[in-house]
DNA sequence: CTGAAAGCGCTAACAA
DNA sequence: TTGTTAGCGCTTTCAG
């Protein structure tokens, strides 16, 4: 009585070889006579041999992969969704053995060469990471490739580095679509406004030019009136506000670029101009929230932090796992957020996601043990 | 110099016992002492105890749990992506030693309570459907869920029956959104309509109900002169809209609730309204593309089939595997796709998805020898 | 009640 | 060029 075979024992059985050369021959190692792998991979393509998956991530536990993080804690708005993206993907491929250090830093950009260096050395096989300053890090990016530490950046890029891939929404198309909706938003030859952070932010300037670019394609006679530029101060922005319109009481649009809209909302408020003035805004927090059902905000461009979180998480864990191949960038679509379907986002729904200590510790899962299995 | 061991073995190396006792007490299985028991399950919190599931299910070569999938070939445009989405996420929990078992139905609701059926007398632990015709299903589902086999519904709703959750874009909101958008697109007072399939079709009519709630809503003054059925009929789509446009030619926007928008966009390009009339879309494929870059289709609403299919696979692996609850429901929101972000979609981007016979296998996946590979 | 041992299918190191 | 073997962590069976 034969013992029934499977897979790779079954090829060897009916060529009459060992598991190793089969073995050889579907991985195309060296050290095999071309003559029989060209034997075994026809069997192997008879039987419509299928490799099974739980036993090669099983085998010799090289799945011990381990995957740094380094992204901000503030501003909690995004941040904390990008973390939670990390986190629940974490989770996901934590069966498969996937280990990850987080090295969160305070704010982006801040310090976030020392977080790196720390990272690079501490073994990880790959890195992902918001870079903050791509100049400063450019060079230790460059050495962690060099040293085969993949680097994924994640919502800020490192364009000009050899990081081997980017999960973001580019700020360019994402002010770009601001400017198409806000063309279709307000009659031909509107003046609208942009309020920015601070332009001297690449992000900013970008989203700005997309916007610039759009918005008359798409208004036609249109106009930008001005830019102003709130550098992320909630008087600051609230005053510049106030006073352009004030200035210009005729003007039809309103682009924040930044995640700090509340005090535009409020100035348009005063102004008596919300609803009026179409306001476009950019990311999603729930205090946003009254602002739509009021109607002050007509849109907001949406980020996916969550997703882009997730998919950085799962291309590192892909490439470690099954050597996949990294695309040299994925590009997300920004979500359009209106009355409609706000209910729908998780910044919205969820309560606000807490910054956790556990989350500087790299174990996988909390313990999760049956009392009982009922079979 | 002792080895380093993990989980079971590292917990029975504490606990000073064999990982067979060990197994017993992580597993409420009978004959352990209870006193041993409680021990080794406090050493298996504090250590963070995880099961290797890989490990689990390479053990007794018992595929750990296996998901039927019943989802139709037809309309390619959307269920090709739906598919897609399944079978990455499939891809990606099959090293969990989760199985997919595939009965594609030819179109929606075609003889599905055949596939359904056979599917859960297949012994599958879950199934994951389209719910075409949700009354004939019903009586099914129900009692597959009383047999403990979980039906996760996508896209379409079996809202009656005892499914354990339901993946998808509410149509009901999907109009809404549109609703919203065109209220924002034309001036106030002005006249729209809607372009359906069938009305007799829940999902067109749901559809059709949030555009109208909501358009007026955005458009002060806004009426929807008239809702026109196109039954998918190329031709009977054409002449319809062709006639209406003549008719009304003051129509400031039309909204198409069905796929079949081409014709429609070859309507108002006869009437030389392309560019003017506001054209809302539902869906997405490559065809459709032009019509965005003349200005045709002012903006579509989409419904992430590819997400779709992920997160329902994704849904039932997790309560497979971890007992995870299902939420009662996943609602997405719909995407809105115009010219500006309309190349980053996958149904442009990518070539069309061909249906691959080796969908129907239940192998996990098809044959995939490396010729050589690189390292 | 508890321990020991045999696999599950695959990879990789070492022999021949 | 090919074969043999030792695990990976878990479940299960059979002895003690």
């Amino acid at each position: 009585m034969k013992k029934h075979r499977h897979g790779i024992h079954l090829i060897a059985e009916i060529a009459d070889v060992s598991i190793g050369t089969v073995d050889r021959a579907l991985h195309g190692r060296p050290g095999i006579n071309e003559a029989t792998r060209q034997r075994i991979l026809k069997i192997a393509e008879q039987i419509a041999y299928t490799p099974n998956l739980a036993a090669r991530a099983l085998s010799v536990s090289k799945a011990s992969a381990r995957i740094g993080v380094c992204i901000p804690r503030e501003i909690h708005f995004f941040y904390d969704q990008l973390w939670g993206g990390v986190l629940d993907e974490a989770k996901s491929v934590a069966p498969l053995g996937i280990q990850f250090i987080h090295r969160p830093v305070h704010a982006l950009g801040e310090r976030d060469a020392e977080a790196f260096q720390e990272l690079a050395a501490s073994g990880v096989d790959g890195i992902i990471l918001t870079a903050g300053n791509p100049q400063g890090l450019k060079p230790l990016i460059d050495t962690a490739e060099e040293k085969g530490i993949r680097v994924v950046c994640v919502s800020t890029d490192a364009p000009a580095s050899r990081r081997s891939s980017i999960v973001c929404v580019e700020p360019w198309l994402n002010g770009h679509l601001a400017g198409e909706l806000m063309g279709k938003f307000v009659p031909s030859g509107s003046k609208v406004a942009v309020v920015a952070g601070m332009l001297s932010a690449e992000d900013h300037r970008q989203k700005t030019a997309g916007f610039s670019e759009a918005f008359p394609q798409h208004c036609p006679g249109g106009q930008i009136a001005t830019v102003i530029e709130g550098h992320e101060d909630e008087d600051e922005s609230f005053q510049k506000t106030f006073d352009l319109l004030g200035r210009m009481p005729n003007l039809a649009g309103l682009y924040v670029n930044t995640v700090n809209c509340l005090p535009v909302c409020r100035a348009l408020g005063a102004r008596g101009l919300a609803g009026k003035t179409k306001l476009i805004t950019t990311d999603l927090f729930s205090e946003m929230s009254p602002y739509f059902e009021k109607g002050t905000i007509t849109a907001s461009i949406y980020q996916q932090p969550h997703r882009q979180g997730q998919l950085a998480v799962r291309l590192m864990a892909d490439h470690l796992t099954s050597k996949a191949a990294f695309p040299p960038n994925v590009h997300l679509s920004p979500g359009v957020v209106m009355s409609s379907n706000l209910h729908l986002f998780r910044e919205i729904r969820l309560a606000p996601v807490r910054f956790d200590d556990s989350l500087l510790a790299s174990a996988p899962q909390p313990v999760k043990v049956a009392k009982r299995v009922v079979r």
